[in-house]
RNA sequence: CGCGGGGUAGAGCAGUCCGGUAGCUCGCAAGGCUCAUAACCUUGAGGUCACAAGUUCAAAUCUUGUCCCCGCAACCA
């Protein structure tokens, strides 16, 4: 069995969850489910990123200690992976011991091959910003970047880690491997800024006396790492490195690090860079999804629109006669059924139930109910039969087949997903052009058989390739159709993998959500 | 001339590489059906494919020019 690593991004404590962090384990997560349907051996890791002065601010806002606001913290994103049905292998914390000694041994390492180094470090501070911005970008500006305040010029030494020693080494890389950085359109942009720019050192090192909350600094007790050196770590600390080492020959190199396109540079120039000073192999490739806007405009803190996933799910459920997985499976199908996952898309509440309404409930949830409830009515609640496909579904399952596993190797979430419900309209047409209740009149019994159990098998085919993005809802078909046994394995997506059904009907996977 | 992506029905997109009746989903209108969640099925209205010139029997698709929109331009965790 091969196996399949992928990650998230360590999440920032700082704030509470929103929509891209939930998109990006979304993500990860129909990925790490699609991958152990092709029986492979996924291991899917997320985490937490609990270092930095932000987060010591933030703990002081809240009148606790940094240690236990990071506990909080990493508790209210598990509480919503949890909610979500996110299901993660492990769950890396910055502030794990054994993070912390990885990180440590990275940087000694690097020390010991002459790639880190330590320099005085210029730059322009904005004190009540507690950032530092360039040379360039204060003057375009005109002041703090953030803030528009005046910004002070600061000298202070720093260790520093040797970036530009690799740059040519970088561009070979890519240049080589094309399909490193996906999308296209990102990768042309890492491709675009080397070439245009000459990569300076790193400066991965923060003094005690700015930045007290952080992994001390190995060579030096006046410093903390800088927390991204810190943080990119995480993918080769959580599965092993250095502490147990069949476990990281076994799962490195990561198959796809997942990332949101704010953090490109950091994946595709900084970590590459440290691993091959380290020499360890290169993930095989960094994925980099676009960004939910709402009413067109970025969402962030400072605007006050930022989308809650909980409150999220909390509303839609009351919009959905309290169904709480209807909610959670139709806000998973929402972010990978809406836009292509490179893209930006556009978030709202109209847009969601729309996707809901026509998809979800009236395509799928119907398609499910009226056949369950035609199985009840006609056949008492049992259909068996070895009926093969009707001629309408042939083309279409093999189609279906095909294209879906393309699309998911290829993370194709939203043509997957259209591929699927080409089939489920597909169904209904075959519903509608066979005219089961006229057979019904006419008492044609055996027909009305072999018809259900196409519907049903047909039906049992879509639950199976709609598993990874929607669990519960597959879940639910799975039972209702009484063969909560089986599982969702791509093994079992053939015709007539199940000869009989016991038909257990429940209320409609995704009820109608009422538009004013 | 910084680099890159894009401008196709009311909305969101596909089609552009390899020219040849302009397609999908939603919305809208009419009809059909009744097993079903006012659902499903059928049909229809709606597009000078940003603009201009060129190549060609033929251009959304190729060439050139123009206009407009959007990313990126380094430590923002």
């Amino acid at each position: 069995m091969s196996k399949f690593y992928l990650t998230t991004p360590l999440y920032y404590v700082n704030a509470n969850p929103h929509i891209g962090h939930a998109y990006t384990n979304i993500i990860a997560d129909s990925m790490a489910r699609y991958k152990r349907a092709k029986n492979k051996e996924a291991f899917f890791l997320t985490g937490t990123d609990e270092h930095g002065e932000k987060i010591k601010q933030a703990a002081v806002a809240n009148n606790c200690e940094a240690k236990a606001f990071v506990n909080k913290g990493a508790e209210n994103f598990k509480k919503l992976w949890t909610k979500l049905d996110i299901s993660y292998d492990s769950f890396i914390r910055t502030t794990d011991d054994c993070h912390i000694k990885v990180v440590s041994e990275v940087i000694s390492t690097l020390k010991e091959k002459g790639d880190i180094y330590k320099d005085k470090y210029k730059a322009f501070y904005c004190v009540p910003c507690e950032s530092f911005w360039t040379g360039p970008q204060v003057k375009e500006a005109d002041g703090c970047p953030e803030c528009k305040r005046k910004v002070e010029e600061i000298e202070e030494e720093n260790y520093f880690f040797k970036l530009s020693k690799y740059e040519q080494w970088l561009k070979d890389f890519l240049k080589a491997n094309p399909s490193f950085v996906m999308p296209k359109i990102r990768y042309n942009e890492v491709l675009g800024f080397l070439n245009n720019n000459s990569l300076e050192d790193l400066c991965i090192s923060r003094p005690k006396k700015r930045v007290s909350w952080g992994i001390d600094f190995p060579l030096d007790d006046n410093y903390v790492v800088y927390v991204w050196f810190d943080a990119l770590i995480n993918y080769i600390s959580g599965v092993g490195y250095s502490l147990n080492n069949d476990n990281f020959k076994k799962l490195w190199p990561a198959d796809i690090h997942f990332i949101g396109k704010d953090i490109l540079r950091h994946h595709t120039i900084f970590w590459p860079i440290m691993l091959k000073a380290l020499d360890i192999e290169p993930p095989k490739r960094v994925f980099a999804h676009g960004w939910w806007k709402k009413d067109e405009k970025k969402i962030s803190k400072s605007r006050g629109n930022i989308v809650n996933p909980l409150e999220l799910i909390k509303n839609l459920s009351l919009s959905l006669a309290g169904n709480e997985d209807a909610a959670v499976n139709g806000f998973r199908y929402f972010l990978l059924r809406e836009v292509p996952v490179g893209l930006d898309g556009s978030f709202s509440w109209d847009a969601l139930v729309n996707r809901i309404n026509s998809d979800l409930a009236n395509d799928l949830g119907n398609l499910v109910f009226r056949t369950l409830n035609m199985v009840e009515k006609y056949l008492g609640s049992e259909v068996s039969s070895q009926t093969t496909p009707p001629k309408e579904f042939e083309g279409c399952l093999d189609n279906l087949a095909n294209n879906y596993t393309t699309h998911m190797d290829g993370v194709e979430f939203s043509l997957a997903l259209e591929e699927v419900f080409a089939f489920i309209r597909v169904i209904n047409k075959y519903i509608e052009d066979t005219k089961p209740w006229v057979l019904w009149k006419e008492k044609k019994i055996k027909e009305i058989g072999e018809f259900l159990y196409q519907l049903c098998e047909g039906i049992r085919i879509v639950a199976l390739y709609l598993y990874p993005i929607m669990p519960k809802a597959s879940e639910s078909i799975y039972r209702q159709l009484g063969v909560e046994n089986k599982s969702f394995s791509l093994a079992e997506s053939s015709w007539g993998k199940v000869l009989s059904f016991l038909i257990n009907k429940e209320a409609p996977l995704f009820p109608r959500i009422d538009v004013d």
